[in-house]
DNA sequence: AAATGTGATCTAGATCACATTT
DNA sequence: AAATGTGATCTAGATCACATTT
């Protein structure tokens, strides 16, 4: 957990209970309380939002290392999303309850919990920017660049993003259709700037993609999915 | 400030400083530093992005009582926004490192500040949500509804928007264009779901509107502008 | 002068329908 | 069996061009 000192990490290491959970499995669903934080241990985590017509959009993709979770002040607080486990998971539960009391006698871990929550914010926001700006080439080129600063994995001057993905998937990242994402790839493939095999993709001309979605090089903490 | 407890709030006007600023002008513009944050006394804030062809995004509309800014683990934590002030401004203008001065001393305070934060994110996340999923329609239902959650005013049994809006701006908010805002509004307008006169737009029948864009009913501080 | 309204036309992306690959 | 690829067609929404209203 990179965005929390080792001592504040143990801290919250020390309220949260593990919970082990399966691919396809769900963490919760949208109307479920929404008094817990997860953190990722093992595995990942997909946050979902379905749709009237069976679609659904992917709002977020969690990794090992990584804490989601609702902090609002509703007593009652409703999962708006649903948490879909995408590799099998060991995760680390934390009250809701258990962490307000922890925050409340520790400033200093206050304080990187919320410089982590601002980071969150951060990362929704330029999401939304990046979907909504420059059509869904833009979209998708700006979700090739989260997913490799995510999981990319250098091969010699290429980046090969190490998480298996299909066309529906990035476009239900997009909201796009995955006709429409298998055309833009294939197109992108042409001009030699990514390349793909088996649900890996790799990266091999990062600056073309940027171009298309107008990147502004935001710090990678923030442009990841 | 609905968010804080009277005492908490105390607190936080006691390091903020009074700035007054003009409509028309921006608090800040992309790439400025993001070391402060804003709370609204007077007057009325709108953050917006650029985009290359000159059109922009609207991302938020802040009034009275209205508190934002970044809060991040970056030493130089830059803008991904502008601020720009649509009414003239009274501001208190909080220092970052002034505020986690204060977080850190006031456990309740920091707690307070987080469930405040968190809510921010939810806003977000479910205006994009919005934004994503039921067409430009939906989007512009949505809008509606966040519009007269934030500055509606009760006449009769419809709901009154008393904020000028033009087309143009309700199309930012969206990502469409004024003719297609203008042709939705229309048509709702017909269906006796809306009327305007002057930039001010009524709301005769809320259901309709919350049909088109799924709404979930979320609660009201959550489903604002 | 700026905002609104509205036809005519265009186009990005969706939808449909299969063939091909993994 | 599920994912990919790709033509053909459709359509939501953009663009263009003006007339009308505020």
């Amino acid at each position: 957990m990179k965005y929390f000192s080792a001592a504040n990490f143990e801290k919250l290491q020390n309220i949260m209970y593990v919970k082990h959970a399966a691919k396809g499995d769900f963490l919760f669903r949208e109307g479920d309380s929404a008094d817990k934080l997860f953190y990722v241990r093992k595995g990942g985590v997909r946050i979902t939002k379905l749709s009237e017509s069976g679609r659904s959009f992917i709002l977020y993709l969690h990794q090992e290392g990584d804490l989601f979770g609702q902090m609002d002040p509703f007593q009652d607080s409703l999962q708006s999303f649903s948490a879909e486990v995408t590799a099998d998971c060991e995760i680390g539960v934390i009250q809701r309850k258990d962490l307000e009391v922890l925050l409340w006698q520790h400033g200093e871990l206050a304080i990187e919990f919320m410089k982590w929550m601002g980071l969150m914010h951060r990362m929704t926001e330029t999401k939304f920017r990046d979907l909504m700006m420059y059509g869904k080439p833009g979209a998708l080129c700006s979700l090739l660049i989260r997913l490799s600063n995510s999981y990319g994995a250098p091969t010699g001057d290429h980046v090969r993003i190490n998480y298996k993905i299909s066309n529906a998937e990035m476009a239900d990242m997009i909201g796009a259709t995955r006709e429409s994402v298998n055309r833009m790839l294939s197109d992108m493939k042409k001009e030699d700037a990514v390349d793909f095999h088996n649900g890996l993709i790799t990266i091999k001309n990062p600056a073309y993609l940027r171009d298309i979605c107008h990147c502004e090089n935001c710090p990678l903490d923030i442009c990841r999915m």
